[in-house]
Parts: structure tokens; sequence; C-alpha cells
DNA sequence: GTATCAATTAGAGTGCACTCGAAGTCAAGG
DNA sequence: CCTTGACTTCGAGTGCACTCTAATTGATAC
């Protein structure tokens, strides 16, 4: 029943990243515009959670801070970069494919991997 | 038209890995049963390269050089621990199924974004 | 007014999986 | 003989993404 904004402990327990890792990507440049109050202190609002989640997905996904970075500072170019922006994020659209393509295949080998020891323990 | 037995080179040649990284592998207990020339250079049978492209599928796969250590250790205790590795595989199995899910959702998160931004392109 | 607690900062430490460097050995070629 | 080049070992270095520590400040609770 907490509402906004939120201490940097409360956006950590809505968001399931650490304290540590809210100032981590401040510092990173992947979190910028998070105000403070009149004590200096992080506040967070509903939209910064949700920024901070599609951070978390982006990272889950398996796009380097790096990468994340380039779309943060291209974000802050105003709309002339949104095109520039879909290419990052259809480039990572494309990666995402091909790691599950991969993945889909090496789960046949595993299957038959487990086929051929299962046959050991029967005969 | 090499045929075995291999160098270390050509054995990293063959897989798609370091020379150092096959070392890695040796002293990581992953990878044993390597035997040495005359000169004690490491020499490998095309046994040795199956292992060494089954490794490199697990850990492509996202198994931790730990959780291999495990497995290996079992693979060389014999035929009763057949049921354990199975199990090992099945897990994994299991892990790369949920990872694949996960990236599906990610897909379809990607694809929102994607047409939001393409609708602030257009309008 | 003082103890407690949450926050701040800068910077160091961690874990994983490599990746590399230094120093040395050894066999074949000119 | 001596150079070249591939190999050896041991141990240190790298890169990424956190993760933690220490010292300090500031607000609230009693």
């Amino acid at each position: 029943m907490t509402e906004p904004p939120y201490t940097i402990q409360q956006a950590a327990a809505q968001t399931g990243l650490s304290v540590h890792t809210l100032r981590y990507y401040e510092d990173a440049g992947i979190l910028p515009g998070i105000r403070r109050n009149g004590s200096g202190h992080r506040c967070y609002d509903e939209q910064d959670l949700g920024w901070i989640r599609w951070l978390k997905m982006l990272r889950n996904s398996g796009m380097s801070i790096e990468m994340i970075r380039e779309f943060v500072q291209l974000s802050q170019q105003g709309n002339d970069s949104i095109e520039a922006r879909c290419q990052i994020l259809d480039a990572h659209r494309q990666k995402i494919r091909a790691t599950i393509s991969e993945l889909e295949g090496y789960l046949h080998l595993l299957d038959q991997k487990l086929l051929f020891y299962r046959g050991l323990e029967d005969g």
C-alpha cells in the first residue's frame, strides 16, 4: 500500500533489484533523471519503476550495459533518434531469436544424449 | 586432411576453442584423459574432440564449469552413475526450456515497444 | 540529546570464465 | 650450433556486472 514517491529501498523491493544495483545503474548512465528530496535522497515515481523494469528486461534478455547506455543516450536526444532506437531494438530482437534457435538445437542434442543413456540403463 | 592424433593447435582449430581454453578445461577437471606423446605434448584423438564439442555445447547452453565438473566426475564412476547423470541433463534441459520461454516473453515486449515507437514516428 | 536507522559517497572486492605473459624445454631445419 | 616455433607450467591479468565496505551525514524516536 505504499505509493510514490518511493525510497531506494522501496524501489528495490518493487523491481526486484538491489539497492546497490539501482545506484550502480544510475552511475552507469542507464537510469537517468532520478530526482532527490530535500535531504538529497533519491526518490522514485511510477515512471522510474517502469523504466527500471524495462532495464531489467533488457539485461535479462542479454543486452549489455554498454548497449543499453547507447539506447538511453539516444532516448535523451528526443524524437529524431527514434529510428536509431528502433534499429537497436530490432537488432536485439534478432539476437534473441538466434539465441532461441541455438537453445532449441541444444535441446535436441540433450534429448539424444538422454535417449542414449537411458538405452544403456535398460540394456 | 590432418588425422589423429592432433596437436593442441589442431584440436583448437577443429573445435573452435582456443589453445588456452583447452588447457584451462583440462586444469578445471572437465577434460580428463588427454594422453601425452614422448615429448610430453598433449595429443587428442577423435573421441577427445567429440567430448570437447559436447563440453562446448554444455557451456554455450549455460551450464557452469562447476556443474560440468560434477557431471564429468559421475562419468568417471562407471555405469552406476548413469541415473545421476541423466538427472543433471534433465535438469539442464528444463533450465534451457525455461530460458526459451523467458526469451519468448521478452520478444513480445520488444515487439510492443517497437510498435509503440513506430507509432510515434508516423503520427 | 543521543541512539538508531536509512541514506549518501568513493572506491575496493567478488565470481565467473576465460585470456595472457613469462620463463623454460625440446625437436626439427638450415 | 643456433634459430625457430610449438609446446610446457605457473601464475597473473581481463572484462563484465555486480556487490560490498567504510566513512559520513541527516532525520526520526525516545
